[in-house]
Formats: C-alpha cells, sequence, structure tokens
DNA sequence: CGCACTCTGTGCGCCGCGTCACTGACCAAT
DNA sequence: ATTGGTCAGTGACGCGGCGCACAGAGTGCG
C-alpha cells in the first residue's frame, strides 16, 4: 500500500496496549474489529465448557486476527488474550471492508492468508486423529525445533517450553509432557539445559513421530 | 453474475462425470483447478501413513471446492472422491483468479466462504479435545439429525449411515459406533427401522454430549 | 439355491493416558 | 531466613476404548 493509504487507515486504527495475559477478544462476543498485532505477542484459545484450555495458534507480531467476525458479522469464534505486553491496534469493520472492496491486491492477499489458515487447520486434525498424546508431544517439539535448527541435527528450543503450554497445544495434560520429555531425556534425544531445552538428536526424534504415523 | 458472464465462464469449464467412489482430486498432486458440484455428492478426506481414512468433510451439489491451491498454488491439501455418480465442473486457475480480481464482490463472498470454513474447522478440534469417543459420536448423530427433523424431539436419519462412515468422521472404530448405538437403542433413544435411522428422543441425546462437554 | 461380500453386534484382554497426590526445585518478595 | 508462588517430575490407580476375533444379518449375483 501506498504511505497515503498507510496513515489515513493509521488514523482511523485505535491503539492499544494489552498486559500480560489479558483478555484481547472474548469468544462469543459481538464486537467486528480486525486487530493487527503491532508489538508483542499473542493466543488464540477456545475454553470447553468444563474449563480446559485449548491452544488454536500463537500469534507474532505483524500478525492479524479477527477477520472472521469482521468479514461475516457472526460472533467471535475464539478468545484472544495476550501472550506478554502488547500493542496492538484496531480497524473497525467498515474500513477494513471499504478496503478489501476497493483493493483486489489486499483482497487477494487476505485470501491468501485464509487460505494457508484452512490449510495449517487439518493439520491438528489429522495429529489428533491418528497420533496418541505422547506423539502428538514429539510431533510439537519437532514443528519448535524447526525455528532455533542448529546443525542439520540438533536445535535448540528458547526460552524452555511451559509444559502447560505444550499441553494445552496439542490436547493432553502437563504430567504427560512432562512423562515424555524425561523419556526423551533418558534415551538421551533431548536435554535441559539451564535456560534452553537442547534436541540432540532431531533424526530419531523424527523417527519416533513418523513411525506411528505410518504403523 | 449476469446471465453473459456466466455463459462464457461455463464454456471455459470442462465438465466430467466421476462414479462412485472415484477420485477425483489426489492429495498432493500439483492440479490447481478449482471445482464446482454440479450434480452428485462429494467427500473430502485426509488419509494417515496407516491408511486410516479421516473425513474432513462433505460436500452437497452447489458446493465448490480446490479454491486452496488455485489461490495459493500450493500442492492439494486433501484428497477428494465421489461419493455417488456426480458431475464437477472444472475451472482453470488463471480464470479463476481472474474473475475474483476483477469481481470485488465475488471476491467477497470467497472470503465469507472460508471464513465459514475457518469456523467450522474449530469445532472438530474442539471435539476431539474435549470430547471421549463415544460422546463424539453422539454429536455426530446429532448433527445428522437436524436435516431430519420430525416433530420437535424426535429424527429420522436416511439412509442409515454405514458405522464405517461415522467412525472415519469422528476418528474412531466402527465397533466403538455398533457399541455407542446400541447402548443408544437399549436405552430407548434410537431405534434402527428397516431404511432409517429413528431418533426417538434428541433431548436425552443432546443432554449425554453436553453434561460431558461441561463436566 | 448357495456363495460371496458387506455391514453389524458383542465379548474380551491389554495398555495408554488422564487423574490424584506428593515431593522438590527455583525464584521473588518481605 | 521464611513464606508463597509457579513449575517440574514421578508413582499409583483405574477406566475407556482400541484391536482382534467371531458370529449373525442382509443383499446381489450366477
Amino acid at each position: 500500500m501506498s504511505a497515503d493509504e498507510l496513515r489515513s487507515l493509521e488514523q482511523v486504527c485505535t491503539f492499544r496496549r494489552f498486559a500480560d495475559h489479558e483478555q484481547i477478544i472474548d469468544r462469543q462476543s459481538n464486537t467486528t474489529d480486525v486487530f493487527l498485532v503491532v508489538e508483542g505477542r499473542v493466543r488464540v484459545v477456545n475454553y470447553s465448557l468444563s474449563g480446559k484450555e485449548i491452544t488454536l495458534e500463537d500469534l507474532e507480531a505483524g500478525a492479524h486476527f479477527g477477520e472472521l467476525s469482521a468479514l461475516d458479522s457472526q460472533p467471535r469464534s475464539a478468545s484472544v488474550m495476550a501472550l506478554e505486553n502488547c500493542l496492538v491496534a484496531s480497524l473497525p469493520q467498515d474500513r477494513f471492508l471499504q478496503v478489501i472492496s476497493q483493493r483486489a491486491d489486499i483482497a487477494y492477499r487476505l485470501l491468501r492468508s485464509l487460505a494457508k489458515i484452512v490449510r495449517s487447520s487439518t493439520d491438528p486434525i489429522m495429529d489428533l486423529s491418528t497420533l496418541a498424546a505422547n506423539n502428538r508431544v514429539q510431533a510439537d517439539l519437532l514443528r519448535q525445533a524447526q525455528t532455533g535448527l542448529v546443525g542439520t541435527n540438533q536445535a535448540e528450543i528458547r526460552p524452555i517450553p511451559v509444559h502447560g503450554d505444550i499441553a494445552s497445544r496439542v490436547s493432553t495434560t502437563r504430567e504427560t509432557v512432562a512423562r515424555v520429555l524425561s523419556d526423551l531425556a533418558r534415551q538421551n534425544i533431548v536435554e535441559r539445559k539451564k535456560d534452553v531445552l537442547l534436541i540432540k538428536d532431531l533424526a530419531q526424534l523424527r523417527e519416533m513421530v513418523e513411525e506411528v504415523r505410518g504403523d
């Protein structure tokens, strides 16, 4: 977009800071703004009636969320909370719709980004359907390892993820995550260091996941 | 769209018939056409490496599929097969992209339809995460019952669904489905008739699902 | 009619993993 | 140094559901 257009959009945006764990969107609420993460990270979650928290996605700065309700005016499909101190810009629905109706290129980019979300939403479904709980934990480690590769067969994950977080992502319990991790440590596949989780044998970890996928 | 435009699009479409169970799209293949179901029903599926089949969605006549690859030129994210004799129209990627870039209203409708898919994709994730296998079967029965309501508290599902199909949808086994169904029959909640599955007490069935959702 | 095939119904044994209940490490605040 | 918080690690227990195996039931076909 041109600098001019950006500036005019910026003016209709509301900027707001959110503290750690503060709620940005409440599921079922009827707001229809689109949000942009300017600084910090946010988490898209859903709660079962029993209060169990299911993490659907974590978003980094630069990502946008809330498009669904803006597009179809339905209630929010999920809750969003700040993972740390965040600066978030919100754009009113009408301006958002105006932009996508006038700018085919932006509409196209949005289409592609939704396509990507749809694509990635089948992964957890497949994982939940075909993998056992401890394999899902291993798969999640593999995923996180991608962003901290060291050489060809090692990776470090930093900061060390909180067990409960992993559990929420892959729908299992804190205890199961702990057990998988200590099993892997016993087999010399991972090692818990001071402030980093070192994956010492990516290949073998991958093998453990694939093996079950195709048994 | 105007009749003229429709006619010109129709001319660039390829029409093809598919027999029962014939494959229309193969996952991982590199085609990028968009498809439209003209007659019949199709099923979007995915296979785990072990060959287990996971049904993602069933589509009726009038629905479209294959937009993802057309939008981002990535390989197909899932396989699609005919559920019966089908007539399917396919539109080449370039024409499809041309249409959405020229017609903001159509792009908008596509955006809304993707939004709907994203919305509905969180349901199975929540169900898989929070519901036990037999409750998922019950939930699936409830869903199917919606399209065959009889009075306020009864419904009939026709044709009688094949147990293996339900199992594939809710990620469990044929046996579990059979067991749930006979349990329900024993409790006088469903009854298997000649060519229809009669749900005799919708309220109670709903209660059984909700109860666990909120335990 | 009888054969083959698909779908259903159910009994049983095994084990994965969720739950409960503690212990212990680390850190910050007072 | 004491307390209180969060997070990690492990053992014991029990249940749900998957897999296997086998026995009907229903249907089409030669």
